[in-house]
DNA sequence: ACGACTTTGTGAACACGGGCACAAAGTGAC
DNA sequence: GTCACTTTGTGCCCGTGTTCACAAAGTCGT
């Protein structure tokens, strides 16, 4: 159900644009995906079209961020003060969707302290009473790799089940903590293997 | 092929301990893949391996940077200095994976001019110069969702074939240009998605 | 009230990617 | 030189996820 956010997404620009009412090709094309598949998904979490109409923009805005558990607020946690992670903290782009930043961490004594984009970085001594008494539930890794998998250790000890990791290392976790993996490097690299296929292309064919 | 950059890491990070070889089933577990999988994909690139030994580490990851297209370093350009885009200016991990940030890019006059990260911002009129005269070869896109398309269409205009997109919209290119998407929003919805079906499956049976 | 039309929901075909298992190929000891 | 052992490369099988195509269900005009 990887593809709900951007159903959600769309469904949010259509409602600002004043539309009511959605045919499944309609969404699908704005969302990017196939109408038959647009329509399978959303039949998952039951019946919420009319036939011959199409889905109801707020209805099914409700369902889709219901399903997400986006009727809470999550707290989130980011650990490691480095340049990611100073640049994730001063990002706004986290509480515009519903998660609130509620600690930078770092375990480095010497950074634990300073005030970065507002808030006093703190130490990752203190996950265990964020989780216990702030409900923390999501922690980001922004660590150098080498620090990741410490920071994932402290972070599943403390309690935390979500994990979103920007290092590029592969985390070992047990089976009921989710990590979903975001990789800048990895991301260019495949471009650049684009950019080298057409140089190449044209260099044969010009 | 989206797993070689993974491949790589494993083995830049083996070549660092001073390992001259190793078999697949060392390098898929480094890498966090099947063993099968590792040597089917190894098999596309060529046969570099040597049964009953494995694979030269060094020769490897030679093989593997030239096929990703490493051998040189690949001219890149942030546009949109927001929030955003003046986090991912001052990120130095670019750099250390051969790739070049040669502009900074933004459609505001008023930004342009204004120096970020050490580098003053350029108009995003400067585009056609930077591919022609600096062959610029992949644009960042980390503007607001309503100038991402905008800011795509100038970048491919200009003969940028190759994009990186930060903004959570779907943008729309020609066939010969891809699109690499990291969306922030989008990952976090998916760990809160699974918060939501442990909070759910701990209430039923706690 | 009825019929033409639109759009959903879904069963069935299909495609792709991953895993299994084994033959081929090389190494090293004796 | 031969044999036992290790590890790659790959053909085949299987499961998941996607597309196709159509029947069911509803709307709207007359």
């Amino acid at each position: 159900m990887a593809r709900l956010p951007g159903y959600l997404r769309a469904l949010t620009a259509l409602a600002a644009d004043g539309t009511l009412s959605v045919s499944s090709e309609e969404l699908a094309s704005a969302a990017g995906v196939s109408s038959a598949m647009l329509r399978k998904d959303l039949s998952h979490l039951g019946s919420y079209g009319v036939r011959g109409v199409g889905y109801d923009v707020d209805r099914l805005s409700s369902e889709i961020a219901a399903a997400l558990g986006l009727t809470q607020d999550w707290p989130v946690a980011i650990v490691g003060m480095g340049n990611l992670g100073r640049a994730l903290a001063a990002y706004r782009g986290f509480a515009e969707r519903g998660f609130r930043v509620i600690a930078l961490l770092d375990r480095d004594e010497r950074v634990v302290g300073e005030v970065v984009a507002g808030t006093r970085v703190r130490s990752t001594a203190d996950l265990p009473a964020l989780v216990e008494d702030d409900g923390l539930a999501i922690g980001v890794i922004a660590t150098p790799p080498e620090g990741a998998q410490e920071a994932c250790d402290e972070l599943v000890d403390a309690g935390v089940r979500s994990v979103l990791n920007f290092a590029p290392v592969v985390l070992s976790v047990p089976d009921e903590v989710v990590v979903r993996k975001v990789d800048l490097s990895t991301e260019l690299q495949i471009l650049a293997f684009h950019g080298q296929r057409l140089a190449v292309a044209e260099a044969v064919a010009p």
